[in-house]
DNA sequence: TTGTGTTTTACGACCTCC
DNA sequence: GGAGGTCGTAAAACACAA
């Protein structure tokens, strides 16, 4: 556990595949360079559309992100530099791998409604849903807003992140459940968030995980044997990381080189 | 339009490790 | 003691049915 201490010695929890390039990062973050992945990096991100302001400039994400919160100004310095201040260091912008089709001109089938599985089968049980990714379909925030981003009342209660900064949040988890305090000031900056606001958001992704999965994992003991003992995946509270990740034994074992969902399995 | 359920940010409490 | 982990929860944002 505590799993920050061993990552921040650049030694990912999840061995395997190397950080994907896409990230848009630079190798130069992430030790050892890592052959190009001859499969797609995020097979189960296919079905995603970066989605922007059409007349959206190629720059970050076509609005400025909201500005840092007060306390967080306060509490965290004047808050990150503006990604658009420097478009070309940041490199950020749909990754080369990551070909988003353009945004339909109107509601309809949109690229989002392709699922995992095909049209029609959720990835997700109780997914009522159109799609898995339906958070990808919001619009980035009422009011233009275009992006502050910043939605509502009692002066911030909280902010909805643009797509894209959900996007590379994904791609980080998608790569280490875990991000290292390094990865972490990077991506912060890079979205123009607070590295506090990238820690409680993996913190929260890794919780609707194990909710994922826990509930997943309630529905497949149902149907047919009920109370045996059959523990195929570790406790929660069992070995360390079993604890760290109960969810993805998967990633421990298995030969498969990217860390793949299992909520977006077919 | 409204009610309801789900998802998404954000925080506090508590715990463990260095 | 500080940082970061889980767990639980609040409340906004959102989707959808009635």
């Amino acid at each position: 556990m505590y799993v920050g201490y061993v990552l921040d010695k650049d030694s990912p929890v999840y061995p395997g595949p190397a950080r994907p390039a896409s990230l848009g990062l630079g190798p130069q973050a992430y030790g050892p360079p890592a052959p190009p992945p001859a499969a797609p990096q995020y097979p189960d991100f296919t079905g995603y559309s970066h989605v922007e302001p059409a007349p959206a400039p190629p720059t970050a994400w076509g609005t400025p992100f909201p500005a840092p919160k007060d306390d967080w100004a306060t509490a965290y310095g004047p808050g990150p530099a503006a990604p658009a201040a420097n478009p070309a260091s940041l490199a950020f912008g749909p990754p080369p791998d990551f070909s988003p089709v353009p945004a339909p001109p109107g509601p309809g089938p949109g690229l989002l409604a392709q699922p995992l599985g095909g049209p029609g089968s959720p990835s997700s049980p109780g997914a009522q849903r159109r799609t898995p990714y339906e958070w990808m379909r919001r619009s980035v925030v009422a009011g233009g807003g275009g992006g502050s981003g910043k939605t509502r009342t009692k002066d911030k209660y909280r902010v909805v992140y643009t797509d894209h900064q959900r996007l590379e949040l994904e791609k980080e988890f998608h790569y280490s459940r875990y991000i290292t305090i390094r990865r972490k000031s990077e991506l912060a900056t890079n979205l123009g968030l607070t590295e506090r606001q990238v820690k409680i958001w993996f913190q929260n992704r890794r919780a609707k995980e194990r909710k994922v999965n826990k509930k997943k994992q309630q529905q497949q003991q149902q149907p047919p044997q009920p109370p045996v003992a059959h523990d195929v995946t570790p406790t929660p509270t069992g070995s360390a990381l079993g604890g760290l990740c109960p969810s993805n034994t998967s990633l421990l074992g298995t030969s498969s080189p990217m860390p793949v969902k299992e909520e977006f399995l077919p």
